[in-house]
DNA sequence: AGTCATAAATGACCGTGGTCATATTTAAGC
DNA sequence: GCTTAAATATGACCACGGTCATTTATGACT
């Protein structure tokens, strides 16, 4: 990596990691592009070389979970184990994996101005690039019709039907999560959910 | 009522119904304040005393769907029918009311900063005044008790578990309905959520 | 080492949302 | 009709996010 590109990693970094120090000391709003171009030394406008917009850099925070997330969904893929294990494993993981950084998200959902949810109802005309958010329901979807090919789980549904109920389920919880002000588990209040998901509220 | 209560009602319902024209010719950061006050002939400063700032406008327009949301669901709660009948209805006509005017829904949900959604997690201290996701998420309650009293209903869940779920999925379809760029039925997409809720997907 | 095209940094500048001291309008009391 | 205090309107002003023409740093090539 020559010298130039190794600048320039580190100077993101920098932006990066002041960014989301200030952010967590004043809030989004509170802070200023000034300031944070001024604690890292470098002229406002290289700012925008760097991030396109302030809330940019939220977005660029979120890819960083992203990633994360798509690793524990993998992982859980591949185990052998009860299909609705293995489901609520994952989503239980996603979960705990949140709760350690309940501000930054609350930032990420409540400040980032235009927040992704998947449709699970595209244009059929588009782009092809897969969103993040529909690969978290593609794999939920794949692992309910692995649970129909084993017996676990009806098959009279569409297997997206489901993964998508699953997803609001986990989307909710996460949210009342982020919203309450007092301290419980995201992941056991969503976990009670998901058995209400498999076996049903009817008689 | 005064004639300075009349005016004042005038201006403020004049603001209120060139910005949402606007909004919906130019979107919401497409129109300047500027344009709003230069229609409605008054002064800049005059708009914030109307309003605090040009969000509050979709906050207001919020309001007012709460209020007729709320009606709706006063009037399922009434009917003689079966429980689950009314759940759905309730969340039907509201789906069926939303559809109505996707554009602006859009921006309340995309464009407004924090979108309130009820925690169901409440701090025990604090103001006692309900909000209004809360009163939906209560009112789903109520009827998930009454429909455990009836026998229509599992009663070994706490109501209110089974109220977030029901509210879980209609948000989460309303989120990809307003997120989609093709047409469909928001509220039977919905329905067919609720009904895997009410059924289970275990076999 | 010197030249030069290109990448990156800069800060004056702009448009916008929002503030506030001041000016104007209203209506109650005389 | 006059006075006066409170309600309301006003627009100059500010701070902030973001732009862009200009300047500076880099490294490939001779």
């Amino acid at each position: 990596m020559s010298l130039r590109e190794q600048k320039k990693k580190e100077t993101r970094n920098r932006i990066f990691e002041i960014s989301l120090r200030l952010f967590k000391e004043k809030g989004f709003e509170g802070t200023t592009v000034d300031e944070i171009t001024k604690e890292a030394g470098i002229a406002k406008g290289t700012f925008f070389n760097y991030f396109p917009t302030k809330e940019s850099l939220l977005s660029y925070f979120r890819e960083q979970r992203e990633e994360f997330i798509i690793s524990i969904m993998q992982d859980q893929m591949s185990r052998e184990i009860p299909v609705r294990e293995k489901i609520e494993n994952f989503l239980v993981h996603v979960a705990e994996y949140y709760e350690k950084d309940r501000y930054l998200l609350r930032l990420l959902f409540f400040e980032q101005r235009r927040l992704l949810m998947s449709s699970g109802h595209r244009p059929s005309q588009g782009d092809h690039r897969k969103k993040k958010q529909e690969l978290f329901i593609g794999m939920l979807a794949d692992l309910s019709s692995e649970g129909m090919q084993k017996g676990e789980i009806r098959s009279d549904i569409d297997p997206k039907l489901i993964a998508q109920t699953l997803h609001a389920v986990y989307f909710h919880s996460l949210m009342s999560w982020l919203h309450s002000e007092i301290d419980y588990s995201f992941s056991k209040d969503m976990s009670a959910k998901i058995d209400i998901i498999f076996e049903g509220i009817g008689v």
